[in-house]
DNA sequence: ATCGGTGCAAACGGTTTGCATTGAG
DNA sequence: CTCAATGCAAACCGTTTGCACCGAT
C-alpha cells in the first residue's frame, strides 16, 4: 500500500514524506475504523510520532484526493476518515444505532441496482455513494423491551 | 402544520412560543431547500423578525427531535436542515454533482429493497436513512466532454 | 539550490454556553 | 408567580492559515 502511494504521489507531483507515509500506516493498522483527526493524532503521539495537527489535517485530506481515504460524517461536529480499499470494488453501507451509537458495517447487493436506478432517473454519471441506515440495534431492542416490562 | 407543532410541543411539556412556530414557518415556505442556520437567521432579518441565533440554534434541533425537521452533512462544514413531511412516506435520496454541486432529488423504489435487506441481515429496526449519491450530472458532463474536444 | 511540506501559533467560523431578562403556563 | 425560553456576548472547538524553517527532489 506503501508504494501505491509513493506512485499516486509521484504521478501526482506531491513529495513521498515520512509523515503522509506514516498517517496512511495508522489507518492501515486500524482497518474498519472510523478515526477522527484528533485520534490519528493521538495515536501518533502513542508511538511517539511528533506530527503536527495542522499536518494531520493537511495530509488526511490529500489522501482523499488521492482515492486513499473516504471522508465520513456522522453528525458529531467533526469529521472522520475511513480506508478506502480500492482494490475492493465492494462498497460497504453503514449502519447506526440511535441509542448506543454504534456502527455496523454491510454490503448489500441492493446498492447496484439503486445506482442504475438513480443514473437513469437522472443523467448523473455516479462516482460513489455515502450511505447512513439509522435504527435501533438488537441489543438495545432488547433492553428496550425489558424497560417497558418493568415499567408495567 | 402549526397545530401538530403545537400539539407535539404540548404533549412533549415544552412551551409554545412565536420563534419556534417562526422558524418552523421558513422551513414550510422554502419547502425542498436545505437550509443552514445562518441562512434561517438571515431569511428571519428579511421579514424584520428579531430572533437571536442562539435561539434558531436551539429551536433547529429541537424541531429535530421532534420530527419536523431532519439534520443533513453535505461535508461544507455546517450543517443543514430540511423539512421531514411526516404524512409523507416516501423519503428521497439527494444525488449532488461533484463538479458544480448541484443537489437533485429522488425516490427510488429500490430503497424499501435495501431496507428490508439490512434489517435482515443486520437485525437492526431502520427508522430512518440518509442517503448520498456523488456524481456528475448531464449539464457538467457536456460541458466536460466539450473542453476535452477543444483540449485536442 | 529550489520550492513544496511541516510546525507553530494565531485566526477562523460554526456552534454552544452562562447568565440576566422575558414571557408562557 | 415560576421556571422554561430567549438574547447577548463570551467561550468553545474543530479546522484553516500565515509564515519561518526544514527537507525532498
Amino acid at each position: 500500500m506503501y508504494e501505491e502511494l509513493r506512485n499516486e504521489l509521484k504521478k501526482r507531483k506531491y513529495r513521498i514524506t515520512a509523515q503522509r507515509e506514516m498517517i496512511l500506516k495508522i489507518f492501515l493498522e486500524s482497518r474498519g475504523r472510523h478515526l477522527g483527526v484528533e485520534e490519528v493524532y493521538r495515536e501518533l503521539l502513542n508511538r511517539n510520532v511528533r506530527i503536527s495537527k495542522a499536518t494531520v489535517y493537511r495530509s488526511v485530506e490529500l489522501l482523499v484526493e488521492l482515492g486513499f481515504l473516504r471522508k465520513l460524517n456522522f453528525g458529531e461536529g467533526l469529521y472522520r476518515y475511513e480506508l478506502a480499499e480500492r482494490s475492493e470494488r465492494e462498497s460497504h453501507q453503514h449502519v447506526i444505532c440511535q441509542k448506543c451509537g454504534r456502527i455496523v458495517e454491510i454490503n448489500s447487493e441492493q446498492v447496484n441496482k439503486i445506482i442504475s436506478d438513480i443514473s437513469k432517473k437522472t443523467g448523473y454519471a455516479i462516482k460513489w455513494h455515502d450511505l447512513k441506515f439509522y435504527g435501533i440495534c438488537p441489543e438495545c431492542r432488547e433492553k428496550e423491551k425489558e424497560e417497558e416490562k418493568r415499567s408495567k
